[in-house]
DNA sequence: ACATTTCTGTACCGACCGGTATACTGTACC
DNA sequence: GGTACAGTATACCGGTCGGTACAGAAATGT
């Protein structure tokens, strides 16, 4: 009935998409060979392209599966219920974890492709795809810069689009330094510094009119 | 005399190197091919070996020059007589500048190099040359926290290191941006919020914005 | 049992990679 | 002019790239 007719595929699909994603975290998109994907992957080239397509659409799938098992996750942090600066902080916080997490490849699998953008040298539908993961991080922190503001916990004067900017920036350095081999204190205090550009309206709690309890 | 015997170069050796940087500025040290260095430089592959050796003796002899011809200005930009946190600002300024320059291959040499370091892919001489250069930039951009604090414009309980290596991921994440097409506005943007970050001791009672609204 | 369908393994394709041998061209010294 | 020397141009080297033809192997349906 509904069995595949055939002979059954030896490998798991999502398995191997796994360690595909992680060849090309290390390694972006141009400098990952097929060789060293196949090897990784346990299959052969044919079973390779019948399963997943040519190494770009390979690329697009791994690319989609780091955004969904990885990135989502950080960014529900973004729209967790602390306000809007804990938010932010805590996604920073969690995505240095990740960076620096010795189980994984090193860095961000999104900024490690993007060192290669912009030369013309990847498939436009690759540097579209990039793009657009980059865009929407950034928007997501945008959104939340500006709930902070509503909330009361950001400066009215503050440019919620320039902190996206910028907190973007320092992701996108801390994913560079994580895969030059920094550690995790290194980029904690990254952090540190970073969310002390954070504006606020009140003067802190050193008298005057205290906030919530 | 003095003059060579043999036949004259047609080409000049500075202007190929200079054309050769900018290859790998654009491309990184992996993707930048024989092909694209050789047409570039205006000379074949035989002079190109004869002038500068392997791929690797010309990628390190271009990072010198890089840094002789437009890092090191920046780099005095630093020790310039002005104030610490005034030199720091005017260095990262300079620095976005050259970044979203548009006569420039766009972003910086070293940072998009770097970026597919710790793979093991490049040469150790590559990756080791790379990672001093960032490592000086480092320590230079501490030396001159370290004495914003001896001025007293930075308070004395900031860390330099911690702000030096603070600095260096807004460095590099504006690099990342500016390769792929960020333009000069939002970096100075970048700027604007991570100054905000610096620690000042004295709560300066005139001036500022510590007008409340 | 058989034929059919699907996957696997090997061997191979043209293109390009970095690097070089070889022949040729042009200049300085004598 | 002749010769030694250095630079240039072409053609080529083995190796690797991404991608595929082809044949054998393992499951299905009848």
């Amino acid at each position: 009935m509904g069995t595949e007719r055939g002979r059954p595929r030896t490998f798991d699909v999502e398995d191997a998409l796994d360690q595909a994603t992680a060849v090309f975290w290390r390694h972006g998109f141009l400098n990952a060979s097929l060789a060293e994907l196949t090897e990784a992957m346990g299959l052969n080239k044919p079973s390779l392209y019948a399963a997943f397509g040519d190494k770009e659409s390979l690329y697009l799938k791994a690319l989609d599966r780091y955004i969904s098992k990885r990135i989502s996750e950080h960014a529900a942090l973004l729209d967790s219920g602390v306000n809007g600066r804990v938010a932010v902080e805590t996604f920073l916080r969690a995505l240095a974890a990740m960076y620096t997490d010795p189980s994984l490849p090193g860095g961000c699998f999104i900024v490690n492709a993007a060192s290669s953008g912009g030369s013309g040298l990847m498939p436009e539908a690759v540097e579209s795809a990039l793009g657009g993961a980059l865009q929407a991080n950034e928007a997501r922190l945008r959104s939340t810069l500006t709930r902070a503001q509503k909330e009361g916990v950001l400066a009215e004067s503050a440019s919620p689009k320039s902190m996206a900017t910028f907190f973007m920036s320092v992701v996108m350095g801390m994913g560079m330094l994580a895969k030059n081999g920094a550690k995790s204190n290194k980029l904690s205090g990254i952090i540190d510094v970073a969310m002390q550009s954070w504006p606020t309206d009140a003067p802190k709690p050193a008298g005057r009119k205290s906030t919530a309890a």
